[in-house]
Formats: structure tokens, sequence, C-alpha cells
DNA sequence: AGGCATGTTACAGG
DNA sequence: ACCTGTAACATGCC
């Protein structure tokens, strides 16, 4: 489900449990994730103690004693579940039942942690990833290197966006999902941000009004930190009495929203849904300019 | 049956 | 060399 949002959602839950645990034994029932996990770095972590876990762009980093780091990347179906002894799921991630065994046929990875307790990863499509790295490489590596600034943070503003879109033509809401740009959005809160914003989809952003942008990036924030505070956004309707669905997907205005009557009072039109880069696109074409 | 899906990236083409 | 868009990855759901 992840952007910036549910991973920062699902780091906090797996803060707040997992923290100072030690990894007893890890097991990997399939290695073939977006990456092929590395057995032999992997188990380095057995015996180790998680000394804290960070959140950068939609990447999660598990710290480690003696210099290790674990990089996750939860792709789109990237899930955590943390089980302790009686079986009962803690809420740390999204839907699952350990009982299906259509639900744990996707557990890929499992750390056995103290206490007879486990964090599972599960994802479906595997389009996520897991990799062991070293402090020293941190800094330097290809998946965090090139990352744009953290959306919530001050360095995402309106001299940075000026700067940034000088000479280019592309459409606002490719810049907007493109990690280079800015690190943590996609799909979802793009296309929510840029109807808060009033912004069609397919604008290029040399065209884009200062005031225009100045909306962009307060909308970001807006969204963002109302996302988090909601618990992420859940799409999909399981139903599971396990794992703690996010309800932010109630406050979307376009998204999934094709067909339906636009959300500002005196409009009466239907939002449309197109299609930029092979992803869906939704909007307004009464109130997004 | 076919289209669609919250992400990234290798590659092709301009 | 840079910029941009598309296809591919794996699986399940509607």
């Amino acid at each position: 489900m992840p952007e910036l949002p549910e991973v920062e959602v699902v780091k906090r839950s797996l803060a707040k449990k997992i923290q100072n645990l030690i990894i007893k034994k890890v097991k990997i029932n399939d290695d073939k994730l977006r990456f092929r996990v590395n057995k032999k770095k992997i188990l380095k972590l057995e015996g180790l103690r998680l000394k804290g876990i960070e959140r950068r762009s939609k990447f999660l980093i598990f710290f480690f004693d003696e210099s290790y780091l674990m990089l996750v990347h939860l792709g789109m179906t990237g899930k955590f579940f943390f089980v302790n002894k009686s079986k009962k799921i803690h809420k740390t991630s999204f839907y699952y039942n350990i009982d299906k065994k259509k639900d744990r046929k996707h557990d890929h990875i499992i750390f056995f942690l103290e206490k007879k307790q486990k964090l599972i990863y599960n994802d479906v499509r595997k389009f996520g990833f897991i990799k062991i790295i070293k402090l020293d490489d941190f800094k330097s590596n290809i998946h965090l290197k090139y990352l744009g600034p953290e959306p919530l943070k001050k360095n995402y503003n309106f001299k940075y966006f000026k700067k940034y879109i000088k000479g280019k033509k592309r459409p606002v809401k490719n810049l907007l999902m493109d990690q280079k740009f800015v690190s943590g959005l996609g799909n979802i809160y793009v296309n929510e941000v840029l109807y808060l914003s009033g912004v069609k989809p397919m604008r290029k952003v040399k065209n884009l009004k200062n005031t225009e942008i100045k909306k962009i990036i307060l909308f970001t924030k807006k969204i963002l930190r109302d996302a988090i505070k909601f618990g992420g956004s859940s799409i999909k309707d399981f139903s599971t009495i396990y794992g703690k669905k996010g309800t932010f997907q109630q406050h979307f205005r376009v998204y999934g929203k094709k067909g339906e009557k636009c959300s500002n009072t005196d409009c009466n039109k239907s939002i449309i849904k197109i299609n930029i880069s092979n992803r869906g696109t939704f909007y307004c074409s009464r109130c997004q300019k």
C-alpha cells in the first residue's frame, strides 16, 4: 500500500514493537523479490540487535549492531507482520490472517526474534526488496543517493521547485511522481495534491504560475501529514480482523472516484479518469485549470 | 477473458 | 549527454 504516509505508519509501529530485540534466526522462503535476497548477507543479521528504524522516502532502514543496515522497499504489496507466541498479530501492518494458507503463501522472509516472536515479510507481487548493506555504504547507496528532498522537510520549498523545473517541460503529475524531484509521493497522493491545488495533472511544469506552485507545495505537506495522522490509506477491503487499517482513503477527493460528483459543493461536474504514463489519473475538468 | 493495481528501473527514442 | 515515456517485473481481483 505504500506511499510515504503508509511507510511512515509502518515504521512507527515497527519501532515501537521490535526496537532493541535480537534477531535469532532468519528464514528465507523465497528469495526472488524485486532483487534476489542475498542469503549470505541476510544471515549475518542472526545474533544482532536491532538498534532502530528510520524512513527515507518510501524506504525503511533497519539499523543493527556491527554497522549493518537492512534496506527495505515495500514495492506495491510488501507488508510486515509481527507475530507473538500466541500467534496474535500485532497491529504492525495491514491485512493478513496467519491461519489462512492463502495469505501465508507470500511470507517470503521470516525473522525469528526473542521470546518466540516473529517478524514476517509478506509480499504478494514481489516488487519489494530487502538488501543488507554496511553503514559505510549507506550514503552512496544506489537507491538512496539520487532521491530528492523529503516532501515534509523545509528543503522542499518554492525556491527548490522553481530551480528544478527550469528548462523542463514534462507534465506536473510526472514531476511529482519522480522520486528524484521529491521523494515519497506516489500515484494516489499526487492525484489528491493536484486536485486540492486546482491544477490539471497534464499541465506542463514550465507553464505553472507561482501561486500554483506554492499551492502544490503546501497541499503536498498538508495531505501527507493528514494521511499519517489517519494511519495511512488502505484501499482494498480485506475481511480479516487482524492488521490495522488506515482510514485516510475516506478522505480521498479524486483517487478512484471516476464518475462521482466533484466534492466541491458549487461544482456539478464528475471526476474524469485518464491515463498519464500508464497511471490512473483522476481530476475535475472544472476545478483544476 | 481482459484490464487494472499504492512502485521502480532498464531501455529506447528524441 | 540529457530528457522523457514505455514496458517489464508477479500476482490477484473485478
